[in-house]
DNA sequence: TCTTTTTTGTGGTAAATTTTACAAAGAATA
DNA sequence: TATTCTTTGTAAAATTTACCACAAAAAAGA
């Protein structure tokens, strides 16, 4: 299979999020058309993405709803559940170890640090924070991929150098900070400011 | 002026976080190399960007970061500060609400509300939880035009709604669901686990 | 059964975005 | 001072992305 373009794979997901909305709601089958009018992508841009992985709809009917669901599932790698390491445990942490949001959508926090004596063994859910000195070896030991870095920005790069150490290939970063790292190593951010400012540029 | 397109400006507020980055660490100039490595955005990128809007380097010399900053901040309209209400005082509203981090960026947090009874009244760091029955005439009152929007998937579009009827033009939300909101109105995603999954597909 | 309607997947085209490459300006060096 | 080095801003080229339009397939309706 040739290589996907990055902006159709960023797109996925949301389709995905819109379809299992659908889903919910009881609907059966769905069209590009409307999905697109969901999400706020043309019906062609959709039809596009999709047959980049085949044919997954019917002319004349659309596509079944539950059965594109899985397809996606499966080509996002969300056919099973990510371990997944919280950094930090300041109130960002907190809100992130004790959010049940992640439950059916393919991730699963099983472990959570923080460097402050004052906090680790602390219980936090359904979690004890453990000391951020044991994050490198409790990590890779647990083979675990995925981390959220929710540290101040000041030790950010520091620990994002200890989680590729210990093996971490994708981290989730809410600190401020655009981290260097390597090739290898995929990041998303997350910095509220950062989403206001893209659009106070279009306010008086 | 020409249009600007939105891809640009989505990464305007990126080099500006890393040029203020740069000032605190006392730098006085730099260079489009030097930003982009920081950024992972190509120098030509970078230089291409910014002479959508005007002159700012000098050659052989590079960019005097504080002037930089300075011009940025115009260009993103956050050479002032914008009052914003924050709507939902679960796990994330209340982490945002104590979050002080916005002061520097342009945004204050004025108003906080929900609609449980047992939260209205109740402080969080500086505020008082208002009832969500008010939020209209509050927000319409108080002249404000930014809204982050951290309530249930099933509660958010109906709370959009209302945010828009209270002339708020530009939304942050937190709710893993896709809004439908007229044209004259911006929206910024924060989904985590969306961030999530798009590493994912390139993950074994 | 025949006609009309709906909707997909895709080839071709248009538009948007990024990269390349370089003249010009200024700084640094000899 | 003259030469070399650095760096910008941008025109032109290359690449990527989005859109259009339609044949083909299936469903719905007459």
């Amino acid at each position: 299979m040739k290589e996907i373009p990055d902006i159709i794979v960023s797109r996925l997901p949301v389709y995905l999020r819109a379809l299992r909305h659908m889903l919910a709601q009881g609907k059966q089958t769905t069209s590009s058309q409307e999905l697109g009018e969901q999400v706020s992508v043309s019906a062609a841009q959709i039809r596009k993405d999709l047959s980049q992985f085949g044919e997954f709809g019917k002319q004349g009917t659309g596509y079944n709803i539950g059965f594109l669901v899985d397809k996606l599932r499966e080509i996002l790698h969300i056919d099973r559940v990510w371990d997944v390491a919280v950094i930090g445990m300041g109130d960002i942490g907190h809100a992130i170890a004790r959010y049940h949001g992640f439950a059916d959508r393919g991730f699963r926090v099983t472990r959570i640090f923080d460097n402050d004596p004052a906090k680790i063994g602390q219980q936090i859910g359904e979690f004890v924070i453990q000391d951020t000195a044991q994050l490198t070896e409790t990590i890779r030991q647990a083979g675990i991929k995925i981390a959220m870095l929710c540290v101040p920005a000041t030790q950010a790069q520091a620990v994002a150098d200890q989680l590729v150490k210990a093996g971490v290939q994708a981290i989730l970063n809410y600190a401020p900070i655009s981290l260097g790292m390597p090739e290898s190593v995929r990041v998303q951010n997350i910095d509220p400011s950062i989403g206001l400012q893209r659009m106070t540029y279009y306010m008086e």
